[in-house]
DNA sequence: ATGAAAGCGCTAACAC
DNA sequence: GTGTTAGCGCTTTCAT
C-alpha cells in the first residue's frame, strides 16, 4: 500500500447498544425503557432508576431512523431560506435568525434541517418538507413568487419569518416586527433633523419587507407634507443598493436624506457617495434598517433599527415546537424593535 | 376560538406512497422496486421502466427512516466546526468551505449535517458520530485540545480541514493548503518591497494554520536575515487583531511592514493603525492570509494569498464520500494558493 | 433477473 | 405500572 494513500480499513465494530440490551440490563421490558427515554409518566421510579443506571452502563444512544420509523415522527424541524447561497452567506440577518433558532431546538430533542433552497427548487423542497422528513418548518424571507410554499401548512405546522405574501389561510402563523412603523420612524428622524429632500432606497417589490418599508418611509414623508418620487428599488444587497443610489443620483434632483431599506444597501449606497465626493452626514442624513456589521462598521456608523434577530429565530423554533406539539399559537408574533441613533443623520 | 390564535388542525393526511404501492402499481416486487431505487444493475431494462413510470405517477418519494434503519448505512455526512456559533458566523472561511461541501453533496444522495460544538461539547459530539448516525465526518480547523476527535477515524471515515494537531494514525485523511510557503511568500513580498522592520500577528499556536503560517513567516526573514522577535499572536478574529497590534506598538520599536495571519485580524489591526495615526502603505506594507470580505474591503484593500476555499470544501467531501465506499484516498491532499497582489505592502 | 421472507431498532396499542 | 405483540417502510440474503 501506498504511503500515501489511507484505507478506509478495519474500523472497530462494537456493535451500539440496543434498548433490548439496555432492558436485559436493566431487568425490565424494552417497553419500559421506550417509556423511560420518552419520560413517560407512568413509571415507578425505581425502574427509572435501575434504566437510566443501564443506559449510563451501556452508553446507549437511541436509534434515532429506528424512532422515527416506529413513531412516525422525525424529530427534526425545516429552516427554509429561499435564496441562493450566496446571498444566505453574504446576509448577517440569516446568521442571527439560525443562531436564535438552533439555540432554541439545542434545548429540545429537535434537530435543525437547514434548507437553502432558491425559488426555481422550491418545488422539491415543498416535496421534501410534505414528504414526512420534519415535523414541521420555519420559511424565512418568503417572496410572493414562492407558490410552493403557500399551501404547505395544509400538511404541517409552519411558522413565518416575516408577514408571508400570499394568504396563507389558517394554519400558518408568523413572528415578524413593525416594519412600517421602524421605517416611519427613520424617515421621522432625518425630517426631525432638517431634510427636506428625502429619497429611499426600497427593497424587493415582492416580499413583505420591502413593501412595508416603503409604507412607512412614505407615511413619515405625507405626514411632513413632504414629496416621495425620489424611490429607486434594491434586493437588499450592497450591489443592489450602489446602483439605486447612482439612479437616484442620475435624476439630478437635491438629496438631502436616504433611507435605505437594509444596512446591506446603505453600505453600497455609501460607496457611491464617496465615489461621488458626498459626505455623510455633511451633504445627506442617512438611515438604515438592521444594526449588523453594515450599519456598524459604515463610515460615519449608520443611525437604524435593530430588530432582535436572534430573539426572532428563538421565538419562530418555539412557536413551531409548540405548533407540533398540537397547541394553538399565536397567529401573529411581533417582537419589538430599536432605534439605534449615531451620526449619520 | 380566538381570531389570534391558530390550531394545528386538521392536516390532510394524504398517506405517502410506499415502496409497496409502486411495485403493486409497476406489477413487480418490492424487491424489484428497491433495486431500481437503488440502480442495481441487474433488473431488466422493461422492468425499470415500468418502475419508473409507477414512481413518477405515484410521486413516491423513499422514507429516509426506513431505509437507514434497513441498510444501517445514513446517506449523510457530518461537518464538525468546533468553534462557538459566534465565531463560526463571524468566519467567511467557514460560509466558503460549507458552500463547497454542500455543493459537491447536492450532487450525491448524500446530506449534510452541519455541527456548531465549542470544544466543551466535544465528547457529547462524538458520541454523536460514533453513535451511527452519520457514515462519515469531515472536522474543520482542529485544535490540539479537541481529543474527543483523534480517535474518531477508527469508527467512521474522517477528513481533516487543515493537517490535524495530534497523529489521528492511519485512516484519517485530510485537504490541506501549503501555508508554510505561501506565508513565506508574503513576508517576502514584504521584504522585496523594502521593509526591513518585519512584525507578524500569528494565529492560535495551537491550530496548525497558525503554526505553519508562523513559521513560514520566519523563515523569510531567516532567509533575509532579517530579526524575527515582533510576534503577537491572536484566534484569527478581527478583535484579537486588533489587540495584538496594540500590543506590537506599545513595543516601541519600528515596525515598517507586517503580516497578519488572517484577513479577520489584519482588518482589526488597520482600526488601530488608523487610530495611531499610521497609514498603510506609506508608513508600512500589510500583507495577509485569504481573499475575503476582510481583505477585499480594507483601506487600502490588501495583498494577500487567496486559498481555493470552496474548492477545499468540495474535495474534502469528495475524498470523504470515496472513503466511505471503501475505496483507497489520498492521505493528504494539498490544494494550489494564489498570491494576490494589491497596494497595501 | 426476480420474488419471498426475515429483519433493522424502536414505539404504541392492548392486555394484564 | 409493565410486558406482549405488532408493525413502521425499507433492504437484503437466499432461493428460484
Amino acid at each position: 500500500m501506498n504511503a500515501d494513500v489511507v484505507s478506509a480499513g478495519q474500523r472497530t465494530n462494537r456493535p451500539q447498544p440496543t434498548l433490548e440490551m439496555v432492558a436485559a440490563a436493566a431487568g425490565v421490558s424494552r417497553s419500559t425503557v421506550s417509556r423511560v427515554v420518552n419520560d413517560s409518566p407512568k413509571v415507578t421510579p425505581e425502574a427509572v432508576a435501575a434504566v437510566k443506571a443501564a443506559i449510563e452502563k451501556l452508553g446507549y444512544v437511541p436509534n434515532r431512523a429506528a424512532r422515527i420509523l416506529a413513531s412516525r415522527r422525525t424529530f427534526s424541524v425545516a429552516l427554509v431560506i429561499p435564496e441562493n447561497t450566496a446571498k444566505f452567506f453574504a446576509d448577517p440577518y440569516f446568521a442571527a435568525v439560525i443562531q436564535g433558532v438552533a439555540m432554541h431546538l439545542s434545548s429540545t430533542e429537535y434537530t435543525l434541517s437547514l434548507l437553502i433552497a432558491p425559488e426555481k427548487d422550491a418545488e422539491k423542497t415543498r416535496r421534501y418538507l410534505t414528504a414526512g422528513n420534519v415535523d414541521g418548518a420555519i420559511i424565512l424571507s418568503h417572496h410572493s413568487d414562492d407558490h410552493a410554499y403557500v399551501l404547505l401548512s395544509q400538511s404541517i405546522p409552519v411558522v413565518f419569518g416575516g408577514r408571508p405574501m400570499n394568504q396563507d389561510g389558517p394554519g400558518a402563523s408568523y413572528v415578524d416586527v413593525d416594519n412600517v412603523e421602524a421605517a416611519r420612524a427613520m424617515a421621522a428622524h432625518l425630517i426631525a433633523h432638517g431634510r427636506r429632500h428625502l429619497a429611499t432606497i426600497a427593497g424587493p417589490r415582492n416580499m413583505s419587507a420591502g413593501i412595508d418599508r416603503l409604507v412607512g418611509w412614505r407615511l413619515a414623508l405625507a405626514d411632513a407634507g413632504l414629496g416621495s418620487e425620489l424611490i429607486e428599488f434594491g434586493d437588499f444587497s450592497p450591489a443592489s443598493g450602489a446602483e439605486a443610489m447612482r439612479r437616484l443620483l442620475e435624476r439630478g434632483e437635491p438629496i438631502d436624506g436616504l433611507f435605505a431599506a437594509s444596512a446591506q444597501m446603505a453600505s453600497g449606497a455609501m460607496g457611491v457617495l464617496r465615489e461621488h465626493g458626498l459626505e455623510v452626514p455633511r451633504d445627506l442624513g442617512v438611515v438604515t434598517f438592521d444594526d449588523d456589521y453594515f450599519a456598524q462598521s459604515a463610515q460615519p456608523p449608520l443611525t437604524t433599527v435593530a430588530q432582535p434577530t436572534v430573539e426572532v429565530g428563538k421565538r419562530m423554533a418555539a412557536v413551531l415546537l409548540r405548533a407540533i406539539a398540537g397547541e394553538d399559537v399565536p397567529a401573529i408574533t411581533m417582537m419589538p424593535i430599536e432605534i439605534i441613533e449615531r451620526d449619520s443623520a
